[in-house]
DNA sequence: CTGTTAGCGCATTCAC
DNA sequence: GTGAATGCGCTAACAG
């Protein structure tokens, strides 16, 4: 109806050669900048410029196919409220940008887990050259189809070694424990998800032998990653005879529902118990009592993945890695020493 | 190393014609199921069986070269903290699968702003389809280049209507007011981010209007949509001659902000003034004083915006769209009846 | 009912 | 220095 002349064909190697009265493979290649080529570089600035005039844009589907090589990587996250996996997200964005790939990205609904091979045909398709899995729970799938296609597992395992690119769980776990047993805390106890996810498998296992070493005790409560979650596990630890001193909370979905578990039986924080979170976020430093937090680094290991399957991609290597930096603990005011603690009267 | 003969090219149609002994463009039918194709079911059966058992896949990349058509969609969002753009991303996402799309997704940082038609290149080098967008700054580009692909805002309009996919802020407006005003309130504030943001210039103008159509006063406070920002504008209502009794908060991360200036100004909830979040999430339920909400239909909103999307690039039609529903209040415990307010005595 | 043919747009090996 | 030719894997129009 309005103007349907306008209409026109995005211009291919061959109208610019038309343009510039060359063959079409001489402006690919100088286009390419083919080193193999010596060409006059008079003529090169002619080409350059006519596919600059003509608004050229290589073809990635039909570069894809000659190359066998799209340029796209997928990613598979876990269908989760928890915000740390937007910041992994996001991390992995950027580092994609920046060497020249684009990301695909899939949620898989917790409550329909698919096996990591399900997604292989993304690169069975040529969809995508690799992939970027978040979505192992422990022991799934182990012994069974073995991914043959580039990929890593990112944040959580995969059920064997050699493709995994992960945080370093134990040293967060270290800084929380040195934190409060450095206060003179000697009951700590540890709400978290449940251990069939990686993560927080490691999470344990690290806090186990470490407290032992130093002679603390530790408590678990595995619950659900939600504010219900946290509020019942919180309300258990509450109910113990001894209740422990210290809690570290394994999300920041669990960490609402803790406080409000402390808050109900008048446990004060940090005066009755010490309260430290395993995700850092700013809303944390505006709640009624600050509440100090390990910050992991999460962009760095998005970021950390996408290098490790475009090596995998691009140079068919690889080993797994441990992202360790920077891995801090953000001090505020929901850690004090034990009511009448030794520490206290040295 | 180990086995270096297992490797085998992944099967192509030739390979499986071969087998059935038909020629590949037979093949390609039956496994298309092409309509004009009149083949006996039990060779259809034969040649399905033999892909099957090839375990072919159809190559994405010459599918697309041919149809000129990539089956992937891009989608452009804000690098913004709040939890609202991981509900739209994954409504888009999941309606893109279900439809047979994959989305790419981009993160544009808010101190780089790009123009729309920066993205256009994923549309002409064929990388996808079609552009999702969630980019525009109110008047940003206006009589600008035009974007001459197929492409939707969402969330936020764009330079000239025709192709938004937006929520029905003036409805959660009048949610909010409604639901105050009847509690008796006749002063009241928004806490919102800037009004270059579409979504809060549209929010701000339905609140003018609808608030002087009831005789009710409305403050307004811009400030950044962090915790800071929120702390802020809150700070600067309650330093007033004349205090609002009742005070919605656009985003979560301000809500937190806001609940601080509170608390430190020694204001109660619901007692002095009554508090609504324009953000849902389940941690409201979990605070001190629970906080009643609007919670709008960001899922929906992502799959509007991608059905939007595939209309456009499919059939190239297309109507703005206004997504209003479920939009609904989430009663808690943060409003009451303004201290002895005539409500009071009716 | 099935085979032939011609590209989609590009990279690349080989001639000249 | 540059042109010609081939094929990546697939779809679709046309034969037979």
């Amino acid at each position: 109806m309005s103007s349907p002349s306008t209409e026109r064909r995005r211009p291919r190697l061959a109208d610019i050669a038309a343009a510039v009265d060359l063959h079409y493979s001489t402006v690919s290649r100088a286009l390419n900048a083919d080193p193999s080529l010596s060409i006059r570089p008079e003529t090169r600035a002619r080409i350059l410029r006519a596919a600059e005039r003509q608004g050229y844009r290589p073809n990635a589907m039909a570069r894809a196919l000659k190359r066998s090589r799209t340029g796209s990587l997928a990613m598979v996250v876990p269908l989760l409220r928890n915000p740390i996996w937007s910041d992994i997200q996001r991390g992995a964005l950027k580092r994609a940008e920046a060497r020249g790939y684009v990301v695909m990205i899939l949620e898989e609904p917790e409550d329909a887990l698919r096996h990591p091979a399900d997604y292989q045909y993304l690169v069975e398709e040529s969809r995508a050259d690799g992939l970027l899995l978040a979505t192992a729970r422990r022991g799934a799938g182990a012994g069974s189809r073995v991914l043959s296609v580039p990929h890593v597992h990112f944040n959580r395992r995969g059920p064997r070694p050699g493709n995994d690119v992960i945080m370093d769980e134990e040293k967060a776990m270290r800084l929380f424990i040195d934190l409060v047993g450095g206060l003179g805390h000697r009951r700590l106890a540890i709400v978290d998800g449940f251990k069939v996810v990686d993560t927080t498998y490691r999470r344990a296992s690290a806090a186990r032998a470490i407290s032992a070493e130093a002679g603390i005790s530790v408590l678990f409560q595995h619950e659900e990653h939600t504010e219900a979650g946290g509020y019942l596990s919180t309300q258990r630890l509450l109910a113990r005879p001894r209740v422990p001193t210290a809690i570290g909370v394994g999300n920041l979905n669990q960490l609402f529902g803790a406080m409000k578990a402390l808050r109900e039986a008048g446990a004060s924080v940090p005066g009755d118990v010490s309260l430290v979170s395993f995700d850092e976020d700013e809303c944390l430093a505006y709640l009624d009592v600050p509440v100090t937090s390990v910050s992991m680094p999460l962009e760095q290991l998005g970021a950390a993945a996408v290098d490790a399957l475009i090596e995998r991609v691009e140079q068919g290597g690889g080993e797994d890695v441990l992202v360790g930096d920077p891995l801090t603990l953000v001090h505020r005011s929901s850690t004090a020493p034990p009511r009448s603690t030794p520490a206290l009267h040295r």
